[in-house]
RNA sequence: GGCCCCGUAGUGUAGCGGUCUAACACGCAACCCUGUCACGGUUGAGAUCGGCGGUUCGAAUCCGCUCGGGGUCGCCA
């Protein structure tokens, strides 16, 4: 070893031994005879002290080390003089007087600052990853990631989880996300597929008898993307056997809480967390990951506009939609500009628009006049309708009522938008806490309007509630799951399933989503064929780690937790990947291109057609 | 694929039709400084404003296209 200690590592116990340490300069400090430098390295950082005529080995000049040159010094370790201690630096009671210096190797100045923390463009960081990983927030980001995926491997393992690794190349499947493919070389013309998920192989370990399976693992999917978003991302894939959804959400409750008391210091969060159907959610949020920080709940005030003249309303209503709303309390002050903003979400959310009240005034809600309402839709209101309508919503004057009338996902869709639009205008957002929900009971089906079919909100190997099978053939709609989701602030952080476990239930639910017995056996024949053995009763989660990690680490953005994360475009900027292969290398594959030119010409074609 | 935002010295910002021969801070270079820790001081170098085209007497500033980064909707079983 260059070093016999790392930097963070010397305290004052350490005062009178020799120690020799190696780094990189984090900063220095030439006072034009002494030099402090700021040692770094993987341990943390301490402050050497150079004098001039004291180092015995030959350096060009101490004045020529720069930021970032890597260096290996010996010296002994002294308490700093009084009143010259640092309390920022766990070293900052002691300092090393150096009498050797060796500069393993110098650097060019970093394109962006290593020492300070300032905001630098995306692009740039990604550019020169591995310098962006020097800095301290990425530094500690990644350790986290570590020390959280080492706490699940341990607390697994004590529950008698064994980690298995499953295939990567593997077959591509019908439903679901869009995947990457590989090309096979021994096959011609046959791919392929990365793992969406190793959802199918983990069924399959239960068919064998493991009963408890976990794997952190890279999963791949094929779309565009988002800050919480990539497309390879790390799961915490876990499968048990003769298990129902309870046992599953305990296990994964505990485990959840068990890494909040290590690692979410400063954070308050629930000690046990609630169950939410999705049909609640949606009624009271108008999503299935609803954020539980703030109120601003969702109510029904369809009842208050029954007869009304407001065509917007009445026509709402007999089109089976209804008139839904919140009550955002002190919203009467919003401007003009931030109530139109709401407008703009609604029509993008896909609404005619919203209508906002603003109640006025002071006294009791039941004295209002319609002076005191300010509404655009005001001539169609009565005072009677809105005191009715501030009675249902808890509103008092003061407080900003926003209605849509519209089918019960077009409502859900904007007021959840206006809901947590509003809530971050009014600061309702506590930033220290982690509120976490289980969501059950999704329906098993959605109608998919573009293909004509039903398909799996979850995925295809999820079961139904056992109440609800009987309405699998008659109305898919109205069956319910055995899917759970865990959510924390908003965000999904996990979802699973007790699956099917019988070939014949899972040949109906294939059947019911549109999928031939032919199509059926290609695609899942390994699956049919393994219920037929026995198959156990089982079923897992699906934690998604990227976004686990940036819960605890405070970061809003995945790619803040990844070593080495990709662009929007899904592009690598270290390396450049994805790229142009060489004319061989696709023969091999046996996979032909069509030529830059030849594409760009099919371009102009089309669109002077 | 749709919509939106951003792109000015190495980095972060300012400038938003002529006074920009582009400003400030940090960084960088040289010199000075024996106790600092975002050390300090003096001097200096460094960008034609992502690219292309257009409008204009005149463009970093307006418009179009394009490239790159980001957000969001679709998509993400």
């Amino acid at each position: 070893m260059l070093k016999s200690h790392g930097c963070g590592e010397i305290r004052l116990s350490h005062v009178g031994q020799k120690v020799q340490l190696a780094g990189w300069v984090h900063r220095r400090r030439d006072h034009g005879g002494v030099t402090f430098i700021d040692l770094r390295d993987a341990s943390g950082r301490v402050q050497v002290v150079i004098r001039p005529g004291v180092i015995s080995n030959e350096i060009e000049s101490i004045a020529n080390i720069r930021d970032e040159y890597v260096l290996m010094v010996v010296g002994e370790v002294h308490a700093r003089l009084e009143g010259s201690q640092n309390t920022d630096l766990s070293t900052g009671d002691i300092e090393i007087k150096v009498e050797e210096v060796v500069v393993l190797n110098s650097s060019e100045t970093p394109p962006f600052p290593i020492n300070q923390e300032i905001t630098i463009t995306e692009a740039t960081r990604l550019q020169y990853r591995y310098l962006d990983l020097r800095r301290d927030r990425m530094t500690s980001n990644i350790r986290l990631r570590h020390k959280v995926i080492k706490h699940i491997r341990d607390f697994l393992d004590g529950r008698n989880f064994i980690e298995i690794e499953t295939p990567v190349l593997g077959l591509a499947t019908p439903e679901g996300a869009r995947d990457y493919l590989v090309p096979s070389r021994v096959h011609p013309g046959s791919f392929y597929a990365l793992p969406q998920s190793p959802q199918q192989w983990k069924q399959l370990l239960m068919v064998s008898g493991f009963e408890r399976y976990f794997q952190i693992v890279k999963c791949y999917r094929d779309e565009d993307l988002r800050a919480d978003r990539q497309p390879e991302f790390t799961q915490l894939d876990l499968e048990m056997s003769f298990v129902n959804e309870s046992d599953v959400m305990q296990l994964n409750e505990e485990l959840i809480i068990s890494l909040l008391e290590k690692y979410a210091l400063g954070y308050k969060w629930n000690s046990s967390f609630p169950q939410m159907t999705y049909a609640t959610a949606m009624e009271k949020y108008g999503t299935d990951r609803p954020d539980l920080r703030y109120g601003l709940e969702i109510n029904d005030y369809s009842d208050v506009f029954q007869d009304s003249d407001f065509k917007v309303f009445s026509s709402a209503i007999e089109k089976g939609g209804r008139i839904r709303g919140i009550v955002v309390p002190g919203g009467a002050k919003f401007s003009r500009k931030t109530l139109d903003h709401f407008i703009d979400s609604a029509r993008e959310a896909g609404a005619g628009g919203l209508i906002w009240i603003q109640i006025n005034g002071t006294g009791l809600i039941e004295e209002i006049s319609i002076d005191d309402i300010k509404s655009p839709a005001v001539k169609f209101l009565s005072v009677d309708e809105v005191i009715q309508l501030a009675k249902i919503g808890n509103a008092s004057r003061g407080d900003l009522v926003i209605l849509a009338a519209d089918t019960d996902q077009i409502t859900s869709k904007v007021l959840d938008l206006v809901r947590r639009d509003a809530a971050s205008k009014l600061e309702l957002i506590d930033s220290k806490r982690l509120d976490f929900v289980w969501i059950t009971e999704f329906p098993l089906f959605e109608w998919d309007s573009d293909e004509s079919r039903w398909s799996a909100t979850h995925h295809l190997f999820t079961a139904p509630l056992d109440g609800d099978k009987k309405y699998l053939d008659s109305d898919p709609s109205l069956v319910r799951s055995r899917a759970y989701d865990v959510v924390c602030n908003g965000q999904e952080i996990g979802g699973g399933s007790i699956r099917i476990h019988k070939r014949e239930d899972q040949l109906q639910v294939l059947g019911l989503l549109g999928i031939s017995e032919e199509d059926a056996d290609e695609k899942f024949g390994h699956m049919l064929n393994a219920f037929e053995f026995g198959a156990p009763p089982h079923g897992g989660i699906a934690w998604g780690m990227d976004r686990t990690v940036a819960l605890l680490a405070g970061e809003h953005d995945i790619r803040e937790v990844i070593a080495f994360p990709k662009t929007k475009s899904a592009v690598d900027l270290v390396t450049g990947a994805p790229a142009n292969v060489s004319e061989n290398q696709l023969h091999d594959v046996h996979i032909s291109i069509d030529s830059i030119d030849e594409i760009n010409s099919a371009n102009d074609i089309m669109e002077e057609i």
